[in-house]
DNA sequence: GCGACAG
DNA sequence: ATCTTGTCGC
């Protein structure tokens, strides 16, 4: 599937942002069950990673993708797209404020990644729909949650070594002894640096996750197509006119 | 009512 | 997210 055809099936999935937090919450609640927790990330190292600046005033959005083959760290390709937003900040309903411009972005890459790593939640979600699975569904591309902090669940203590994980889970019965379901991993991807929160976007197994994270991170805490969108990003903001 | 709360 | 200098630690 090309990348050019992307917004082909954003029309089939009748993808809405312009909606207020009543339907933002309903649509999630429908949207959630096309979700496919499950997939391989082997052979995967074509991967984009997705992020956004602001402007410090004003509402105008920078959304930046940079794809990377992540066995060299090298750059494959990147695109952006900056608007003005509409939607506030809602702890629960990020998608649906840095979704259309992360979205708009995407379609101008010319290629598809094999999977991508967005700065928010995956599943690991009150409503289990971050914005890593909202726009992996509509993307209908492998997606990766990749927080640096928390919005939702519960973990134990963590090993200083990179590569270490613990299960973060949901509040399950406050007196039963079963650990709550599965939402996703604390990953420490630096020796005794504080860990990510990854989770399932769509397309993809828990274990596939925390799997890309790990392989697409190199000296930094962050994965290297996340920072590399992070800094596009800025550099997008400082120098608009 | 109180505390929590991705970016 | 954004505003910001220095500073502690490996």
């Amino acid at each position: 599937m090309g990348i050019q055809n992307i917004n082909k099936k954003i029309i089939s999935f009748n993808v809405e942002f312009n909606v207020d937090y009543k339907e933002a919450v309903l649509q999630q609640a429908r949207l959630r069950d096309e979700l496919v927790i499950e997939g391989e990330c082997r052979d995967i190292h074509i991967v984009a990673g997705a992020d956004v600046s602001f402007e410090k005033d004003g509402n105008r959005i920078f959304a930046a993708v940079v794809v990377m083959d992540t066995n060299t760290f090298e750059v494959v390709d990147s695109a952006h797209h900056s608007m003005i937003t509409s939607f506030p900040y809602i702890p629960g309903l990020l998608s649906f404020r840095e979704g259309p411009a992360i979205i708009k972005a995407f379609e101008n890459l010319k290629i598809t990644p094999q999977a991508i790593i967005f700065d928010g939640q995956g599943i690991a979600h009150q409503r289990r729909f971050g914005l890593a699975s909202h726009l992996g569904l509509i993307l209908r591309i492998p997606s990766v949650g990749c927080a640096k902090t928390r919005l939702v669940g519960e973990f134990g203590e963590l090993s200083r070594e990179k590569g270490s994980t613990t299960p973060l889970t949901l509040n399950s019965e406050p007196s039963s002894e079963t650990s709550g379901e599965l939402t996703g991993y604390v990953v420490r991807t630096k020796n005794g640096v504080k860990p990510l929160f990854v989770s399932p976007g769509n397309m993809i197994s828990h274990q596939g996750a925390v799997d890309i994270v790990l392989s697409s991170t190199g000296k930094y805490r962050l994965p290297e197509p996340i920072r590399a969108a992070h800094n596009l990003a800025n550099k997008l903001r400082v120098e608009f006119k």
